[in-house]
RNA sequence: GGGCCCAUAGCUCAAUUGGUUAGAGCCCCCGGCUCAUAACCGGGUUGUUCCUGGUUCGAGUCCAGGUGGGCCUACCA
């Protein structure tokens, strides 16, 4: 049965230049999509950029260009970091597209077709330290800002308005019905209580800069970008549109069994709160899922314009790859909290896990027992010949594998991964206590294939379990142990659930570690070629 | 001011929702092995589960208060 799978990253506004942060973020979402793919469920995974808004309109005219002209120059390099890190994206939406731009006044239309748009004066207290709009019941005795403790001002302004207080019951109703709506659930308390407050309707036009979506039969303003930019995820599909006008849409919007929108805690409130009353009002299916993601320091300190500390992944992509990189953001953190960044643990998690763990485990069995010993081939092996030891690691394979499914479909990728190094650990004290070297000694042939064939296949579970992280790195492997690259189909579920899978007979290709250990002198080296300062306190 | 969440080993985190003696990884020490990337395996040390009180046959878990930390509290990120 097909269950098509639709995950999405935010946009990201075109005027920072790719960091860790969007990195994290666009990670997540291709580990998702690859998961699901060898699932075969068919897989729809989009990212892209926010192009519109004062700050680009401003940013342009300091560069003298063209606001299109420069965020063309700006939208280069997110593409380039995507590709460097691997993340497979199906779509790169663009607010500046055509397309998109008519989406969003198509969606608009469609509120304003309900009745939920108007066009009014609005004046409201304002707080300038927050740089935002106060409601009485926020402000504290003496019309003060409950945050600065400073006096609001009076102002007015005339917009197009959605009615979203209409939406405050609907949303409520909509939460209780959807309990895992918003993850993680201390969010999802957030965003409950802030609509339980009773929502007050959103201005949604702007008369104050010139580079976005203008209104439809109102050239005076532009779209809020935040209805702009939420828009991107159905625009990049081709909607919102009737049946049977925009293939992707009706599979992957409109059909779909599962959308995951995947963001920072910061914009979570746009996503919870007015993407789902938009699409409510506009009759348009709501999403599944939205899953707030915690945000990395770096090497203990908050990422800042002031620290300069906004760490870009091209080079951290150089010095240890795009899978050991993709494998640390989602085994060093749970999704969902905040982490930290710190080069100091990348390196003891390759070292220890990645070199130590499953490339020397790779690594013992096929470049040197199976290959001194078995001419370097797959043994053919009776599943009658089992002894309670292999049938104990088929076992913690078989709990592994069922475990890290689970946890993948939970977007909890660090369990995920935990789950998988288990059977890592499980493998290596079979090795030892099966002792196949001895066997290699004693010519207890037999035994020697039944112990080389199971630790063989856990490989290749291992090959499957881990390709959604290390794409690349788990095809190495299964090169070494005589595979051909993983390649998902839709219609085809390729997780691992039938020992057995490994053809006996086809040659292994020992080549070299997977993940070669770097030593102390590399250790440094590389973290000089980082600029990291090996000498303080971090570096103990 | 209002609300949400958190506090468990030196560090990062578990603990099947109230059930035996609170576990795992990393770090450190000792031992074994020697197929392997100075890798691997085994063993060991470490706890006032933040504090005070309460409910209960039984509390890391529930309740009250306190302390400390994080977050949310209406647009242009």
């Amino acid at each position: 049965m097909a269950r098509p799978y639709y995950v999405t990253t935010p946009i990201y506004y075109v005027n920072d230049r790719p960091h860790i942060g969007h990195a994290y973020s666009t990670v997540a979402a291709d580990v998702v999509s690859r998961y699901q793919r060898l699932r075969g469920n068919p897989t729809y995974f989009l990212t892209g950029l926010d192009e519109h808004g004062l700050k680009i309109e401003r940013r342009a005219k300091e560069e003298r260009l063209a606001p299109q002209e420069f965020v063309d120059r700006m939208a280069a390099p997110f593409r380039s970091a995507w590709e460097e890190l691997d993340c497979a994206h199906d779509g790169f939406i663009r607010t500046t597209s055509a397309e998109h731009r008519q989406s969003v006044q198509a969606l608009w239309k469609m509120m304003e077709d309900r009745g939920d748009i108007y066009l009014d004066d609005y004046e409201d207290w304002y707080c300038v330290g927050c740089e935002s709009f106060k409601t009485v019941k926020e402000l504290l005795e003496g019309n003060l800002c409950a945050i600065h403790r400073a006096p609001v001002e009076r102002i007015k302004e005339r917009s197009y308005f959605f009615r979203l207080s209409n939406y405050t019951k609907p949303l409520l109703d909509f939460y209780e019905a959807h309990p895992e709506f918003v993850q993680p659930d201390a969010r999802f308390n957030e965003v409950k209580s802030f609509v339980q407050e009773g929502l007050r309707d959103l201005s949604i036009s702007r008369t104050s800069f010139r580079w976005g979506v203008p209104v439809p039969d109102d050239e005076e303003h532009v779209v809020y970008v935040w209805l702009d930019a939420l828009t991107n995820y159905i625009s990049a599909l081709g909607g919102p549109a009737p049946e049977g006008v925009a293939p992707l849409y009706d599979e992957f919007w409109t059909s779909a069994h599962t959308i995951t929108h995947i963001v920072g805690k910061d914009i979570l409130r746009f996503h919870a709160v007015y993407w789902p009353a938009f699409l409510l009002s506009a009759g348009v299916r709501v999403p599944s899922q939205i899953w707030a993601h915690g945000w990395l320091t770096v090497n203990g300190e908050k990422m800042s314009k002031s620290l300069g500390n906004f760490l870009p992944p091209g080079p951290l992509v150089e010095a240890f790859g795009a899978d050991v990189l993709r494998y640390y953001f989602m085994r060093e953190v749970g999704f969902g909290q905040d982490g930290d960044f710190s080069h100091r643990n990348l390196i003891n998690r390759y070292n220890g896990e990645l070199a130590n763990g499953l490339g020397n485990l790779m690594n013992r069995i096929v470049a040197s027992i199976v290959k001194k010993n078995l001419d370097g081939r797959v043994p053919r092996v009776g599943l009658d010949a089992l002894e309670d030891a292999d049938r104990d690691l088929i076992d913690k394979a078989k709990a592994a594998s069922h475990e890290a499914a689970q946890h993948l479909e939970a977007l909890a990728f660090h369990r995920a991964l935990d789950a998988s190094w288990e059977l890592v650990s499980a493998a290596n004290k079979y090795v030892d206590s099966t002792e196949p070297w001895k066997l290699a000694k004693q010519g207890a042939q037999q035994r020697l294939e039944q112990v080389c064939y199971t630790v063989l296949e856990t490989l290749r579970w291992l090959s499957i379990m881990l390709f959604p992280v290390m794409p690349n790195k788990c095809n190495e492997l299964r090169a070494q142990i005589g595979m051909p690259p993983l390649l998902p189909t839709e219609g085809v579920d390729l997780w691992p659930s039938a020992w057995g899978g490994l053809r006996p007979g086809i040659e292994t290709r020992a080549a070299t570690p997977l993940f070669p250990r770097l030593d102390q002198l590399q250790e440094r080296s590389i973290l000089e070629r980082l600029g990291v300062d090996t000498s303080g306190s971090h570096a103990k």
